[in-house]
RNA sequence: AGCGGGGUAGGGCAGCCAGGAGUGCCCGGAGGGCUCAUAACCCUCAGGUCGGUGGUUCAAAUCCACUCCCCGCUACCA
């Protein structure tokens, strides 16, 4: 079978990897994970383009050997791609002399005997100090930066040209009729006018002035410039110039995978090159934007680079590949925020996604014993799914992971709802079979969850496989075919990431106060609530609780607590609760913090002011207080009641406060 | 200045190429339901003269012309 060949443009490491590195490593490997699971043989090829003056100059200015200097930064590289979770079958260095330099000098030698390439005088603005040609824009008031005090000259060399002019009208007929075809749409608008005006181009440098390439074959005097030293990669990567049969396996490229600044080389130059040397051409070239960050390209000076490992090491790879492959629109630039990442990761990847497979497999786990035999034949749902399903395949061909997310999330809604009309947990008290069905239903839309989101989420999948006792799913799984099975252990996979409200130095968030419970009453509306009046001090304030399965009304009554008073104010069941009472919670039992000292003393960690701002729930979720020792410690800190101690009754260590 | 991208509900987007009731997604707001699930899930409602003007058309967010505003690029760099 031949192979379906996927190729990143290969990375310059003279610095770290970016966040458009990371960007278009994982959009290739989502992609290359969506054509394995669709069954075919996929082989994705990445690497670093290592020649150039910027790197031998990089590596001078720091005292280091030039290859000494590369090994370490493509190590960083693979290192970033290790995290990412990338399935590359190759990792190319264009300066390895074994494989890739014969194979880049075969090409040339393809260019030579087809007459394309020959010698022309070129002319440039040089600056001895840096002995290197500057454009004009590089110098100030005609005076390299660098080197003000030397002077530029014009100097001419000679070099070696490439003849993209004679293949310019060939190289714009195929890509006009999509034989090697170039998306979005407006790229391969922008390419055809370029091609218009294409001329040849400057295809080697002196080794004198480029001391860091390919040696011209036949000419000791010259190095190969940029684009026959790096676009070739993609072939001799895959045996070009070393075993022709294998290379047929590998060629033509399904698809090349680059940035919109690169545009111009590989849908002009390289495909010249290509017809030239008789090679054909690939079949698609994929066309990303830029990743900007608060609407701005990224920079040191904005202060608003985003470094991919600490990404990573925040939010696992299974997340970050997610935002990374949403916030690329098929045209245009994308946008990253953190913000952004953890909104998502709370509603879609927790409260969606996560949720529904969890509720799904734990409900079976208790009810069922961890079996189904039967699933509900609702014809509606299942055809609905599996037309979403078929749309997603087409999201993921046409590399669109936008829409192939905005479409798995509604599978997921779909399960929710299904599941909540259902009400499983109701109807299992009265039709236990029809109440298996529905939840067989649901294990196989998580089935479906689970392969769809393959090619993003590599480590939430496989864990959905394993709990869903299912092994190596693919595309053609896709089905409601699994009508009697076993799941194995069902786990959380998604944890909401916590907008930690900064716990300023100064002032505490909360406004918690020592209070006692005056009385206690049921609600009447509700079973769980008991309706408390407790007096803070200088006020009393009406207080819902939901404690009735945890206290009597006697134990309570008297009773010295702590109470949070700047909560936003709600009506539960109909009756306004005007604070919250705070008590610890090991998910076992409910234990009330206690205090010996007198109402409305104020609760706070040493050294902190108090904060009456009222503060919405969510906040005040968002903030994590744990027990230890029977005492509450807020982000470490120890909170007391003026003098005396806070403590919670019945819990063990760990358990949260809320 | 040139080139490119954009202006659609309070925020972020899709829809535009192949015109057909402002349709859709995520967040946020208001109200309700539910308790299996990670305070999660479900439902309802509010909110828009689709940047503006003019044209083509039976019909325009969508096509054409003009115009205003925002942003990026303008390096022999992958």
């Amino acid at each position: 079978m031949k192979k379906f060949y996927i190729t990143t443009a290969i990375a310059y490491p003279n610095s770290r990897p970016h966040l458009g590195h990371a960007l278009e490593i994982t959009q290739a490997d989502a992609a290359a994970r969506f054509y394995k699971l669709s069954g075919k043989d996929v082989f994705l090829q990445t690497g670093t383009d290592e020649h150039g003056l910027k790197n031998w100059q990089t590596a001078k200015k720091a005292g280091k050997d030039i290859m000494g200097f590369l090994d370490e930064n493509v190590s960083v590289f693979r290192d970033l791609f290790a995290r990412l979770k990338i399935s590359y079958d190759n990792f190319l260095r264009t300066s390895d002399k074994e494989i890739h330099y014969p194979a880049a000098q075969e090409l040339w030698n393809k260019l030579v005997k087809s007459g394309d390439i020959y010698k022309r005088k070129y002319s440039g603005l040089y600056c001895t100090g840096c002995e290197a040609f500057k454009t004009e824009k590089e110098l100030e008031n005609g005076r390299c930066p660098n080197h003000s005090t030397r002077k530029i000259e014009t100097v001419e060399e000679e070099n070696y040209f490439f003849r993209l002019s004679k293949y310019r009208d060939k190289v714009s007929e195929i890509i006009e009729r999509d034989e090697y075809k170039v998306v979005p749409q407006s790229r391969k608008n922008e390419i055809l006018s370029f091609l218009k005006i294409a001329e040849d181009i400057s295809f080697s440098r002196p080794k004198a002035t480029l001391p860091w390439g390919i040696p011209v074959p036949g000419d000791d005097k010259q190095v190969m410039y940029v684009w026959c030293d790096a676009l070739s990669n993609y072939i001799t990567g895959v045996y070009y110039g070393r075993d022709n049969k294998k290379f047929k396996e590998f060629w033509p490229a399904d698809m090349h995978m680059i940035g919109k600044d690169i545009l111009r080389f590989h849908a002009a130059f390289w495909p010249a090159m290509l017809i030239s040397a008789g090679i054909p051409l690939p079949k698609r070239l994929f066309v990303h934007g830029f990743i900007l960050s608060e609407g701005t390209k990224m920079s040191k000076s904005t202060g608003n680079v985003i470094e991919p490992f600490e990404q990573i090491e925040k939010y696992g790879p299974d997340a970050f590949r997610y935002c990374l492959l949403q916030s690329m629109p098929m045209d245009g630039d994308g946008e990253y925020s953190e913000k952004s990442v953890k909104e998502r990761i709370n509603t879609e990847l927790v409260a969606n996604i996560g949720n529904f497979c969890y509720r799904v497999l734990s409900f079976l786990a208790s009810r069922y014993d961890s079996k189904f035999s039967k699933i509900d034949d609702d014809k509606k749902i299942i055809s609905e799914i599996l037309d979403i399903a078929g749309a997603i395949k087409l999201d993921y061909d046409s590399l669109n992971f936008r829409n192939a997310i905005q479409n798995i999330l509604r599978i997921s809604s779909i399960g929710n709802k299904y599941f909540q009309d259902n009400e499983p947990w109701k109807l299992i008290n009265a039709d236990r079979e029809k109440t298996e069905k529905v939840i067989g239903t649901c294990i196989n839309i998580v089935k479906i969850l689970t392969i769809t989101l393959k090619p993003m989420m590599p480590d939430f999948s496989a864990g959905m496989e394993s709990q869903l006792g299912l092994k190596d799913l693919r595309w053609k799984d896709i089905n409601f075919e699994l009508k009697k099975h076993k799941i194995g252990k069902p786990a959380i996979i998604f944890h909401k990431c916590e907008e930690s409200i900064a716990v300023s130095a100064k002032e505490f968030p909360l406004n918690i106060k020592a209070a006692r419970i005056d009385s206690v009453k049921e609600h009447p509306n509700a079973e769980k609530l008991y309706v408390l009046d407790v007096d803070i001090g200088k006020e009393k304030r009406q207080i819902v609780a939901g404690l009735r399965e945890h206290y009597s009304a006697e134990e309570l009554k008297g009773k010295k607590i702590v109470v949070v008073c700047n909560l936003k104010h709600a009506k539960l069941r109909g009756i306004e609760s005007q604070g919250m009472l705070l008590a610890g919670d090991d998910g076992k039992s409910i234990g009330l913090l206690t205090t010996k000292a007198i109402p409305g003393t104020a609760v706070l960690p040493d050294g902190l002011t108090g904060n009456e701002k009222e503060i919405s729930f969510d906040d005040f979720m968002n903030i994590q207080i744990i027990i230890k020792d029977r005492k509450p410690y807020a982000d470490g800190m120890l909170l007391k009641a003026g003098k005396e101690e806070v403590l919670a009754e019945r819990v063990k260590d760990g358990a949260r406060v809320r």
